[in-house]
This record gives structure tokens, sequence and C-alpha cells, in this order.
RNA sequence: GGUCCCAUCGUCUAGUGGCCUAGGACGUGGCCCUCUCAAGGCUAAAACACGGGUUCGACUCCCGUUGGGACUACCA
């Protein structure tokens, strides 16, 4: 009997849930999914200047949005400052914690002096041995380890080896009684016995001091996996200047969630040759030993891509449910309309293979949907010269006269008219194109003039022919 | 500066000592299909950072160099 896998993610709101915190959450919920385990959502917002609840709401929204459910949560650490100091009071009471009065200000100082010396910058203990007594400002630092070694027993990266001495006796209250990161994120890991830490590996420094913490406490320390850093581009950690990294950006641009989570997800694991993945799939063949140990630069038209196989590959319904919403945004079906579904599916699906995003998707969908198109100028000077125009009137009557509007039907009667004409067919087809759609790219036109109707595509006719 | 991590096509990656004249995917070029644009099919160019070992044999193991990244707060 193993012990259940509870995982966690611990974002602190001062942001919207960007890109590689998704990827985070995601490899969690994963994990615990593959192994029914328990995903719990916790809000690390000791921070209390720079978190705020919109971004609490956001991030939660994010996560809805990919589908990453938890189980457990959201705690907020704020929430939890009495079970913090009481067990900072512990480690004091145990002499394995102490008070320290040096100000920030003289901090600073030490460390730039340190510095200008070439020398390591870190807090030389100046308070360690004092044995202060709490007076009003002081912080509570904990006591490191000075000599041997910590080993951290990554999953994904194997044993990584610290010096103690390089560890710093890191301040786990503040000056005013708050606690800091290093110390919330063990006390409550531990108090929602958390199993496992996956986690980006920004955080691998921080986790040596962590374990002292564990033991100090006399505690067991959780498997840990530390995740590659997504990058932009040029590199760097993924960052606003490489464009967007909010998670709802996306959702803004017409990806759809199970789309960007594939991406996400094959941005440092994989399965052998396969790209496109299902969610049961994921859950089916995730685990953590596939997942690479180096970083991964952010490919966007890669997402693009996989997002326009997500569309080509969705149903008639979901697509009309999934492109609603943008048609609602652009205004080209009202806010409270009523809108046909079945007849809205139809038309998203058509669109569906010149459709990398539902924005696209829905700006192409107006020439099927709105009284009035504008007409690109370029087209109308190419193909609805005098005798095109003249070619669209025979059509017209054509399809005024046709007892059905079907793709087959009409495709049948302008393919005799090219015949008997002895005119390819491109030579209707693209000033029919022009004058319903305004532009020279659309689905097959046959299945346009379906789509449309027979008193939509009589409207456009009229208003190109002219009378 | 110190500590730690990482290193296969431009990018995401497969590869766990011989299956590799290194595979797949995005992107890029060409061809095919075709009423347009797409989608799709076929195809081409494109990589084991470098130097030492270990081994009968290294993309794979070890060491070093170089390069990149992260951390280095009374932020998380």
């Amino acid at each position: 009997m193993t012990t259940p896998v509870r995982v966690r993610f611990a974002p602190s709101p001062t942001g919207y849930l960007h890109i590689g915190g998704a990827r985070t959450a995601l490899f969690n919920w994963l994990f615990a999914r593959r192994n029914n385990g328990v995903f719990i959502l916790r809000i690390e917002d000791t921070d209390r200047t720079r978190s705020t609840d919109e971004y609490i709401l956001a991030i939660m929204d994010g996560m809805t949005w990919l589908k990453l459910d938890w189980e457990e949560g959201p705690y907020r650490q704020t929430d939890r400052f009495d079970t913090y100091r009481s067990f900072a009071e512990r480690l004091i009471q145990e002499g394995k914690a102490y008070y320290c009065t040096c100000s920030p200000e003289e901090l600073e100082e030490r460390r730039q002096q340190a510095l200008a010396l070439g020398k390591s910058p870190m807090y030389a203990g100046r308070c360690r041995e004092l044995l202060l007594k709490p007076a009003a400002p002081a912080a509570v630092r904990f006591r490191m380890p000075r000599e041997g070694q910590t080993v951290v027993q990554d999953m994904i990266k194997g044993p990584i080896v610290f010096d103690n001495s390089v560890l710093e006796d890191m301040v786990i209250l503040r000056s005013d009684g708050t606690p800091t990161y290093n110390f919330v994120v063990v006390v409550d890991d531990i108090d929602m016995k958390i199993t496992h830490v996956i986690r980006g590996d920004d955080h691998v420094n921080n986790t040596p001091k962590q374990i002292h913490i564990y033991k100090a406490f006399g505690w067991e320390v959780p498997q840990c996996a530390h995740l590659p850093m997504i990058l932009g581009a040029d590199k760097t950690r993924l960052s606003k200047r490489h464009g967007a990294t909010s998670v709802t950006a996306y959702r803004d641009m017409g990806y759809l969630p199970d789309a960007l989570v594939n991406y996400l997800v094959r941005l440092g694991w994989s399965f052998g040759d396969q790209e496109i993945f299902t969610r049961d799939e994921l859950i089916q063949h995730f685990s953590l030993e596939n997942i690479g140990e180096s970083a991964a630069v952010f490919n966007p038209e890669k997402l693009l891509w996989l997002n326009g196989q997500y569309i080509i590959n969705s149903s008639p319904e979901s697509l009309a449910e999934a492109v609603l919403p943008y048609l609602k945004r652009d205004g080209t079906v009202a806010e409270d309309a009523q809108a046909d579904m079945a007849w809205l599916g139809k038309a998203a699906y058509s669109l569906r293979e010149r459709s990398k995003t539902l924005v696209e998707m829905a700006t192409q969908m107006k020439y099927y949907i709105a009284d009035e198109i504008a007409i690109d100028p370029k087209a109308q000077e190419k193909h609805l010269k005098s005798e095109s125009l003249q070619l669209l009137a025979e059509i017209r009557i054509l399809i005024e006269e046709a007892p059905d509007v079907s793709a087959a039907a009409i495709e049948s009667l302008v393919h005799a008219m090219a015949t008997t004409k002895g005119m390819k067919l491109g030579a209707l087809a693209q000033p029919l194109r022009v004058a319903l759609t305004g532009g020279t790219a659309s689905p097959g036109i046959f299945e346009v003039i379906e789509i449309m109707g027979k008193e939509l595509v009589m409207k456009r006719l009229a208003k190109v022919i002219g009378g």
C-alpha cells in the first residue's frame, strides 16, 4: 500500500496565469490524474504588497479554461499566518532559528561591499550567535548548517549536490511578523501532505534550504521534480517582451484550450514521435521520466499549427459552440441573439481547414452572416469586369430558378454552363466567389452557396450586377 | 563574482554503446491535387558545440573547454 499521490500548483497572485505557470500546473495535474492522486491549488500570497484578489481570480479562470481542475483549494497562505508563526516559534525555542536585528539597509550595504570585493553576497551571520531576545523590529532567521553537503534527489535531473557553506541563514519571519516564501512552502507542503513537488527549475537553488527546514522539524522530504524553463526566441526566460504570455491572451486570440495544453505538454515532454494527444492519451502516457532536462524555446508557429489541427478535427457542434463568442465579440451576431447552432456548425465546419484560430474563423464567417460585405478592390478589378458580370447575370437566373441550392445541384448547373460555353470552371467560380464573399479565398464556392442560402446569394449578386 | 542546471536540424524533440548513411514534428523550398485559398499527399535542404579519455565500437559513459540559462532579497 503506497501513500496516495498529492501534488500542488502554488502560484503567487502577482500576475495573470502565464505560459510557464500553466505548464507547471499542467504537469502537476497530469501527474495527479495519472496516479489517481489529488491536485491542490495553493495561492502563495505572502507578499501582500504585490498580491491581489483580481489575480487570484485570473489564475483560476485560466486554469478552468484549460480544464485543469483541482480537488482542494484554493488555499491562501495569508489565511494561515498563525500556523506559520507557531512553527517558527518552535524553531526559535529549539535554537534552530534566531532573531536578527540587522536592518535591510545595513544588509544591502554589506551585500554591496561583499560584491565589490568579489565575495559572496550572502548573509554572514552577524546575529547568529547573539541569542537575541525578541525585540521590536527583529526578523527571524533559520540556522543553516555550515558544514557538510546536501543532496537533492531530483526525479528529472538526478542527484544535485550542494555544499552547505553556500546556504544562507535565510529570513523565515520578516520583522513585521509575516513569514517568507521558503518557510511557508515547507510548512504547507508538509501540512498538506504533499508527496511530490513538481515546479520550475528556477527553484532548484531553494531546495537544499528547504530540505533543512524539513529536517529541523523532523519531517520527511517529498520527492521533487524540477521542470526546465520555457524561453523566448532570444533564449532568455519567457516574459512579456516576448509577446503574449498570459494564458487568457491565447483565449482572446482564438486558441482552443486543448491545443494550448497539447502544445505546452510537448514543450519538454515527449512520447516517441507522437505530436497530437487527446486528454485521455496524455493522462495514460504521462510520466516524469519522459521530461527533458534542457530549457525549451516557446514557438508560437507550432502552437498555431496545432491549433489549426484541433480546429480541423473538431465536430460542427463543438465549432459552433467555440466560435460563437467571437462572433458576438465582433458584433457579427447580436449579443442576445438566439443562434441557429446547427447552421452555425455547418458554416464553421466549412471553414475548418482555412482557420488556424477561432478569430480567423469568425472573421471569415462574416460573409455567411452579414447583410453587407466589403468587396476587396483588387479582387473586384480582376474578377468583376463587365464580361464577368454578364456571366454572373446568367448564373443568377440559374440559381433563381433552381428548385434547390444544394452544393451538388448548383455545381452541376454551373458545370453545364461552363461546358456549353467552352470555359473553365474557374472563369465562373472566381467572379462568383468575389461577388458572394468579397474576396478571392473561400471554401468551395458551391458549398458557400448552399450555406448562404438562396436569399442571401440573390442579394449579393444583385448588389454586384446592379438592378 | 559565487552556486546550480543545461547542450541532437532555425525551433520542439526521438535516440539510454553497435538497429544512425541520426528518425518525427513546426517552419522553409519544390512537385502533385485543385473553382480560389486552404487542407492533404510526395519530396528537398537542415543537427549530434569543441577537445580529451573509457571501449573492439560512441549522439549515447567520464573529464575539461566553450556557450546558454536560473538563482544569489525581510519577492515568490
